[in-house]
DNA sequence: CTGAAAGCGCTTACAG
DNA sequence: CTGAAAGCGCTTACAG
């Protein structure tokens, strides 16, 4: 058994009978080295179990082949939401496809903290998730490091970002329960600080509007909510029931899945039938929906896409591609299942 | 504007006006320097925004301060994945608490090429989560790196493992079902491979068995599942939906929470009502349950505190603490919520 | 095709 | 209390 000690190109070399350079150029595959002499240091790593160290290479390379990624959350489930994660499951999977290792940062008080972490560890770009504070990109822009936003909202046009295009995502939302004959509705929306919902909103409320539902009027009932999470869903459907029935809401619109699913997990216990008397839709297609009985009706995000082409745009950046574009937006499609269908 | 270029040591202590291991100490921490000399190179490294190569630091002291994090799943939702999301969002708030940050790594094949890039990586640890075929764990063994196992499976007994006690959880399922007045059930076990699922199904039978229900007779049903999710829940409980029903069975047992809810929804929809008819208990205890109409009884696992303590432990391993457990089980207890409450 | 030498940006004894 | 020097484990021109 060969002994635990992790061995260097030192020893590699030594005993593969060359120079550490040769042994280097054989390791890494760069550079030339005869059949012969590949074939004995290949032997000798095998051997002495040798692994090349990242960290050695990295500091002369100046690469580390690390993707730093922070999720901007205040809130505890981080890489377990149900939309983040489906985008973090995918960034990670990208990155290995590309030969990139990745950094999970979580960061509850929008600090600087991650930031300086991974910059500190030199990591070759930089991926921001989710909604974060002004500051958090002004100060990423001071180094010299790539990154990219997702699911953010920036004014500054030099930012690159992608997020779903969450307006026209609404109206289709609008679109596909106008069609179903519904014409009055009852809208719960998430905070208007953060972009897809407010952008949900207002392409929801636009669209009614072009179908000549007037969206001040008593058909459509718009409740906010402070947080965008499955508990203000029911509380917000609790508090606003006695009016929701009274006034005969036949659909009822989040701007989120956990919103809905929230809000109907209310209706449901009191008895309500769904969708005979009330049509719900989400937003997100988070796949808690899907399993929900009765399923629930979405509007898609691509978050496959938005994780591969995060990662696959971060990588160009990184390898100084330039002429690329500053907003990516991703199509949304309306996804119908059993908390909306059957109404005739 | 302080330009973009990247500062080192050097520069810094130029800047300043010592030398650079007056510098280093100052920025460090390590090592005497006196408050004036202190004032002028943290001054210095703010107008340098310098940032100190984590890089270059872990060459020398041989210390990265990283973890490394691997999910063996072969499936595609791996930090989604709805209770190993949780035990990941647990190691990385207790990590960052630690000082450490941490490299995720999903492994689908069950190979060796994630274990190699983090053993390359040179991180300071490994924490191996979900069950992975014991070569990955002989390999890890010959190296020099302090490792420990997440929710797995071995009979190595040198292996550090941190597990829920699923025996002991299937067992009280078992009790407080039967205390609700069942004697008829129907269980879905996961695959029998996977420790998890066969001690859940190995603790309730056995239970059963000492309430004087025998396992053998029609009172109890198990029906086998090549996989632990929602899909198989719906596809077996509707293969034996006949069965179910004509058998009178009034309990309705998985060991885990997605096959509940797949075998919940398919119920549901068919109009079968819970609990009222068929009580329903999973295990694992994910957030999905508790949202669901009705929310889902089941046994929990404490994914915080096995996060939190593979963090705590490995740390323990890493700094050199001896005598350190080799296994440490966590209890699980039942949580009563609407598909099992309610019967009389 | 291969090797000697310099250097990546730090830390750490060791002098002074 | 501070600085000069060596060294961590690699890669990369540059000779030969």
């Amino acid at each position: 058994m060969t002994n635990k000690t992790n061995h260097g190109l030192r020893e590699l070399a030594q005993l593969a009978g060359v120079s550490k350079s040769t042994a280097s150029r054989v390791i890494s595959g760069n550079g030339y080295a005869s059949p012969e002499v590949k074939e004995r240091v290949l032997q000798a790593a095998e051997t002495l179990r040798y692994k090349p160290n990242a960290v050695a290479r990295a500091m002369v390379t100046k690469r580390t082949n690390n993707l730093g990624v922070i999720v901007f959350r205040e809130q505890p489930p981080i890489v377990s939401h149900p939309l983040y994660g489906k985008i973090i499951d995918e960034i990670l999977v990208a990155s290995e496809a590309r030969g990139y290792s990745v950094f999970l940062k979580t960061d509850r008080e929008m600090s600087l903290r991650s930031t300086d972490f991974l910059l500190e560890q030199r990591v070759d770009g930089l991926i921001l998730v989710s909604r974060l504070q002004k500051n958090v990109i002004d100060y990423v822009k001071k180094f010299n490091l790539p990154y990219l936003m997702v699911n953010g909202s920036t004014d500054d046009p030099e930012v690159i970002h992608l997020v779903s295009n969450d307006e026209t995502g609404g109206g289709r939302a609008a679109d596909y329960l106008h069609g179903q004959g519904h014409r009055k509705f009852f809208v719960i929306a998430g905070p208007i600080e953060h972009r897809s919902h407010s952008l949900r909103l207002a392409g929801f409320t636009r669209r009614l509007e072009q179908l000549g539902i007037s969206t001040q009027s008593s058909a459509v009932k718009i409740v906010p909510s402070p947080e965008s999470n499955f508990a203000y869903g029911i509380k917000l459907m609790e508090e606003h029931y006695q009016v929701f029935i009274d006034q005969g809401y036949s659909a009822l619109f989040t701007t989120n899945d956990m919103l809905a699913l929230g809000a109907m997990k209310l209706l449901l216990d009191r008895g309500v039938r769904i969708p005979q008397e009330v049509a719900v839709m989400g937003y997100d297609d988070i796949e808690l929906g899907s399993m929900y009985s009765p399923s629930l009706s979405t509007v898609s995000v691509d978050a496959t896409g938005i994780g591969r082409d995060a990662v696959e745009l971060l990588d160009k950046l990184i390898r100084g591609v330039t002429d690329l574009p500053k907003l990516v937006e991703y199509n949304s499609h309306v996804v119908i299942r059993q908390s909306t269908e059957g109404k005739e």
